[in-house]
Parts: C-alpha cells; sequence; structure tokens
DNA sequence: CGAGTCGAGGCTCAGCTCTG
DNA sequence: CAGAGCTGAGCCTCGACTCG
C-alpha cells in the first residue's frame, strides 16, 4: 500500500492465472477529511478502482519521483490524470508518443465496486443463470451436493442441470473419477461420494459406501440387509430351477471375509472369502422374474433369455465401475495419506529449526516432552510463520518447565523423561549436565 | 474507533478404516 | 478381532478487514 498525502492506493491481488491476463488494477481510497467546501458540497466522496500500469524503468526514475513541473501544481484537479498519462508516455514509441500526447485524454468509466456482501443483506440484484451455471460448474461436487441439498433455490437448477455435475466432477477430480454406470445419476453418484449418514437408519456418521450395492450404510444395516450365497442359491432354485445361476449373474454381488468385513465387489473364489448378496435385491428380482413370467406366459420361454442377459449386462456395468471406483479410492487414500505424511515431516522438521534458533535453543528431544509440540506435528498441514508464531509461547513455556522439574532435588523421584535412565542422561543438552558431586544445591544460573 | 464479520488454523473427539 | 491410526465435524481463538 502506498500513501501519498490523503490518498491511500492499495495494490489488490492479482492472482496469476492462465490465459490472457485482466488489466490489473488497484483501489484508490479517498482519505482526504471532509472538510472545507468538499466537506459540504459532495455528498459521498467514492473511492475508485484504477487499472495498473507497467512502467519500464530505463533511466531508473520512475512516475512517482517524477519532479512536479511548476504547470502540474497549477492544475490539482488533473494530477492523477497527468500523472497516469506521464507513465502511459513513458511506455509509448517515439512514434505514438506524438499522437498521444495530442489526443484528448480518455476519459475511463470507473469500473463500479464488487458488490459487498452482508450477513441478513439481500442482494438487490440477481445473478443470472448462466453466470452461476460458469460459477457452479468449477465448484467442488461435494459443495454442489451440500448446495441441493440445503438450499431450496438451488435444487431445482441443479436437479435439472446433470453436466453442470459432470463438468465440476471432472474438473475438481481432473478427469480421474469414473463415470457412473447407466442406473445412477450424476445427482445419484455424487451423493454417494460426499453424502454422509446411513441410508437406512440414518445414522449420522456413516460415511462408508458399498460400491458393489450402490448403497451407504452403517455396519449394522449392511449386516442386517445381507443374505450369504447358498441362501440365495435355495431361494433361486426355488423360483426357477432352470434360470437358476443366469439369475444369479443378474444380482449385485460383494466379497466379506472371514470376519463378516467388507472386502469388495464380487463375485470372488478365493476361501475364505465369501459372497454376499443383498436380500432385497433378490426379493426385487425374483418377483420382476415372477411378473414377466406371468404377463407373457407364451413368449416367455423364448424372451427369458434376453431379460436376463439384459439384467447381466447392467450387472456387469455396475461391477465394473464399482472395482474402478474402490481402485480410485485405494489410490486416493494412499496419495492423501502420503500427502498428510510429508506435511507432518515438514512440519516436524520447520518446527524443529524454529526451536533451535531461539534463545536457549530447544532441542529435538527435548521438543518431544513438550505436549503442545506433539499436538502440533500431527496436524497434516504444512507450517508457516502464524503456526510457528501459536507454538512458540506454548513451546518455551512447556520447555522451560521441564527443565524446571529436572534441575530441582526431586527431578530424581520423577519419572525419568527420556527412558534413558538417570545415569544416561543427554550430556549434549547444556540443563541436563550432571551436576558436580560437591554441590548439592540447585544451580543459580537461569541457564543452568 | 469499536463492533461485527469472516477465514485460517488449532484442538478435541467420536467414528471409521486399516493392519497384524 | 482388537487396537492403532486416520479422518472429519464442531468448536474455539486470533487477526484482518469492513462498516457505521
Amino acid at each position: 500500500m502506498v500513501n501519498s498525502k490523503d490518498f491511500a492506493f492499495k495494490v489488490n491481488k492479482q492472482t496469476p492465472t492462465e490465459g490472457v491476463l485482466p488489466p490489473a488494477y488497484g483501489t484508490v481510497i479517498d482519505c482526504r477529511p471532509a472538510s472545507g467546501k468538499r466537506g459540504r458540497s459532495e455528498k459521498e466522496v467514492k473511492s475508485r478502482q484504477v487499472r495498473l500500469t507497467r512502467v519500464p524503468d530505463p533511466d531508473g526514475v520512475d512516475c512517482k519521483r517524477r519532479k512536479r513541473e511548476p504547470h502540474d501544481s497549477a492544475n490539482d484537479d488533473g494530477a492523477a490524470t497527468a500523472s497516469k498519462e506521464s507513465c502511459v508516455g513513458a511506455m509509448s514509441t517515439a512514434s505514438n508518443s506524438t499522437a498521444s500526447a495530442e489526443r484528448p485524454p480518455a476519459v475511463r468509466k470507473s469500473q463500479p465496486a464488487p458488490t459487498k456482501f452482508r450477513r441478513g443483506t439481500v442482494l438487490k440484484k440477481q445473478v443470472d443463470l448462466d453466470s452461476w451455471f460458469t460459477i457452479l460448474r468449477f465448484s467442488d461436487p461435494a459443495q454442489l451436493l451440500e448446495m441441493r441439498t440445503r438450499i431450496a433455490s438451488c435444487y431445482r437448477f441443479l436437479r435439472d442441470n446433470p453436466m453442470l455435475w459432470k463438468h465440476s466432477r471432472d474438473h475438481f477430480y481432473d478427469d480421474t473419477l469414473p463415470d457412473p454406470p447407466s442406473e445412477l445419476s450424476e445427482f445419484q453418484y455424487a451423493h454417494l461420494r460426499h453424502g454422509h449418514g446411513c441410508m437406512s437408519c440414518h445414522t449420522k456418521s456413516t460415511r462408508k459406501t458399498y460400491w458393489a450395492f450402490l448403497r451407504r450404510w452403517c455396519k449394522n444395516c449392511l449386516h442386517s440387509k445381507i443374505i450369504k450365497e447358498h441362501d440365495v442359491v435355495g431361494m433361486l432354485k426355488e423360483a426357477s430351477e432352470e434360470h437358476m445361476l443366469d439369475l444369479l449373474k443378474c444380482l449385485p454381488v460383494a466379497i466379506f471375509d472371514s470376519w463378516d468385513n467388507y472386502v469388495g465387489v464380487g463375485p470372488g473364489n478365493t476361501h475364505p472369502q465369501k459372497n454376499v448378496y443383498v436380500l432385497r435385491d433378490v426379493e426385487v428380482l425374483l418377483a420382476q422374474h415372477a411378473q414377466e413370467r406371468d404377463e407373457n406366459p407364451a413368449t416367455w420361454h423364448a424372451e427369458c433369455r434376453v431379460w436376463m442377459s439384459e439384467k447381466e449386462k447392467v450387472m456387469q456395468e455396475r461391477h465394473d465401475f464399482a472395482r474402478k471406483m474402490e481402485l480410485w479410492e485405494d489410490h486416493a487414500r494412499q496419495s492423501k495419506s502420503s500427502d498428510f505424511q510429508e506435511k507432518k515431516t515438514a512440519r516436524k522438521k520447520y518446527f524443529q529449526e524454529k526451536a533451535a534458533e531461539l534463545t536457549p535453543p530447544i532441542s529435538e528431544k527435548e521438543l518431544q516432552l513438550c505436549p503442545s509440540y506433539r499436538r502440533a506435528v500431527v496436524i497434516p498441514k504444512m507450517p508457516n510463520m502464524l503456526s510457528w508464531s501459536q507454538l512458540k509461547p506454548k513451546v518455551e513455556k512447556e520447555a522451560a518447565d521441564v527443565r524446571a522439574r529436572c534441575t530441582t532435588p526431586d527431578a530424581r523421584r520423577l519419572p525419568d523423561p527420556f527412558g534413558l535412565g538417570r545415569d544416561r542422561v543427554p550430556h549434549h543438552l547444556p540443563f541436563f549436565s550432571q551436576p558436580s558431586s560437591r554441590t548439592t544445591t540447585p544451580s543459580t544460573d537461569p541457564f543452568f
């Protein structure tokens, strides 16, 4: 920020982006005291935004340091314009400088200030739907889901624009997420990925989605709904012994381990893993099978195979998708975990370096004894000056406490802080140096 | 200049997942 | 199957910023 007599000139954040950059601008904030004529005649002195001009500095003299010409002072109202023109003039070539000098100063219409959002204040100007579409295309799918479920006015818009979800998904996950199967809408897909809560008993904390079943259930609900393969075979045999094996292929299947934990999408053949189905899926399939058979008894024998192959195709698509999704989740989990580990390591290293620079320095072993440090290094975020400034006073206090404890006459009765044994205290630490056998009183030196 | 707002980061805890 | 580790939600504090 540059202060120039009654004006504060703030350079707004210019985030670098791809492609052609928008013209840089700053905000001129009018700080003149509302006195004299201005204070009475003008209702409101508005701050304004102006474009910034890149000024080459061949002579090492920039616009701000330019000597003020006598005619400048004569025209105080046009000071800003004149100054701006001189900057532009410095950038212009010789050929166009004359032309630009002759041209009357262009009156640039100041941009309206961006709308400020205030809690409890309804915006007067509505944002049009095209703008919303563009904004939401680049939003986090989890955020879209939140908006669709919580904001009534967004519900229809998000419901009627499936491409919005797809673009948001592709953009946010960089095209790495598998496309949903045909039986799943984009919203349902997002709901399974980002939603929380059991879809049966509505337990809030459930997060695990069983992609083989396209459902998110808590463990209790999952176990109450599943049925083992030999029971399914019995049910199918009872309905249609002839088509039993084909019907089995029309059902979503998952693999469970010997402790009844979900392993992944099925079918699996390795012992002791077992194939598990959802009872409701079996019941629905059998009901549909019976209905189709009863509606067309004459042609059913011929149509049965077509009907089942359609079902099988859908199920195959689901299983392929579920496998891809589980692989993706595995990969995402691993990369997230290694990313967190890197951040924690960086945090540890940064805090240790900063602690070593203190007076007196705090060593790594001392840090390990500070609860605040131990808590701080498990937070999976990159360290910065702010996080260190928050940790520093706590660590200094705790390290001082540790030192005080270790030097009191009772210290020998306290648990060994390093677990190294009383005679093996780290001698490199100044405050752990062994007291002389002749001195029995604690040292009066604050740094021991 | 004080009150209000907002976002970032710290911290805790319950529930979930992983591993042996 | 149990325990360790991870994760996200919720709450809190603090500093930056805005408004009246």
